[in-house]
DNA sequence: AAGAGTTTGTGAAATGATTGACAGAGTTTT
DNA sequence: AAAACTCTGTCAATCATTTCACAAACTCTT
């Protein structure tokens, strides 16, 4: 791999690290050791030097690192000191659950509208957004820079949403939908299977004697 | 590790293998070789056949893999081949879209109620479940055989809810609140950070040339 | 300003996961 | 029923990730 290319592992933990920075920051600490955060975090020291350290060195010998710096340090490497614009297509249960996310803003991430097959049986809006029909899609995308299309629609669907989404310059997806979407290589996709983590669930409580414990899916 | 032990690196597959090979019965087909289904899967075919065989030997040499046996016995794995009741706390969006979710029943996995602190502010029946008051929650745990506690709730409240519902029996914990839950050794829990997911693909559309492509995160 | 105490950054070692390769078991064809 | 073919199960090799260990850099105390 290049140089440069970090593990799939350590980007996974890098939204956790955020996270826990930022309750840090909620109650005004403003250093930490490795030590001290590997203890709230439950892993160890040396896997969050390792990790930082692919992006060079936050921290300092002697002192530790200081958490507002880390937290932008972190929020850059995860590419949210740019704004991103967001649509989501199906403005079901989990649509508006989703678009309703309030902390989602204070990352740069900005959910401009919903669109949906029935638009007349949703509420019309939600959170202030308006909820537009599917016909409106290929409009709107023209006038609005929209950087990524959060899918809650059936499976049957995706596919061809977003395939509609990606000619109109959409290059990020996250997915909700059941299924792999296939698009061209430029596009990102983040699929999330919700089943597929409650399966998880049930395999470690049936086999919670040998080594089952907590995690973390995302 | 224990001689029985299998990472979480293969249990997370399972699942999607899960997927995959309803498809395939749905379309009618009933016998599939490692390689073609490495090939709709885009695994390695060595991966299929590795993962399979720390459970014993579903396949057959020149003749593949019987689908609708492999479905039953990897459900059997999952702890899909027994009953799981489920309850919902928290009737917000999330909460009810999961609550909606209709292919949970087919894999034995049945919500029985929603909870929620203002249950006259939401629905009070959605797909045909009770929305009842927290109030309410002791005495339903009492009356009922509860598995799994599905937490849409706020973070703020997790931490006790959980605790209040482990004290009840409750061991399989399925949370979307953005907090680690806290309990005993004997729960199971599985964490859902939706907007951390968001994140991983905020950094692969900006390190999209280093790279990233699709991948499943749950 | 020196000495005692921290804590990082980093190479090396250990552990874990994936892929490759192929013998042997079974299937299909003729 | 033999020969040609397919495909699994599995061991070994490769590749990836995590942990260990410690010198060097800095901080804090006196």
């Amino acid at each position: 791999m290049s140089s440069n290319y970090i593990s799939q592992a350590v980007i996974k933990r890098l939204p956790r690290y955020m996270r826990f920075l930022s309750e840090l920051r909620a109650e005004g600490i403003d250093r930490i050791s490795s030590k001290e955060l590997s203890e709230r975090m439950q892993v160890t020291a040396s896997q969050i030097r390792q990790d930082l350290n692919h992006f060079g060195g936050f921290g300092q010998q002697g002192y530790g690192y200081n958490v507002p710096n880390l937290i932008r340090e972190i929020g850059r490497i995860l590419g949210l000191d740019q704004a991103h614009n967001l649509i989501v297509i199906g403005a079901g249960n989990l649509g508006r659950a989703l678009a309703g996310y309030s902390n989602f803003e204070s990352r740069g991430l900005y959910i401009r509208a919903l669109f949906d097959v029935a638009p007349e049986q949703t509420v019309s809006e939600v959170r202030g957004l308006k909820v537009y029909g599917m016909e409106q899609l290929p409009d709107y995308l023209k006038n609005h820079d929209i950087d990524i299309a959060v899918l809650t629609i059936p499976k049957e669907y995706a596919r061809s949403v977003a395939k509609q989404l990606y000619d109109a310059g959409v290059r990020g997806f996250w997915n909700f939908a059941h299924v792999e979407l296939e698009l061209p290589g430029d596009a990102v996709v983040e699929n999330v299977h919700l089943s597929e983590s409650l399966m998880q669930l049930t395999y470690y409580m049936k086999h919670q004697e040998d080594g089952g414990r907590a995690f973390d899916v995302l």
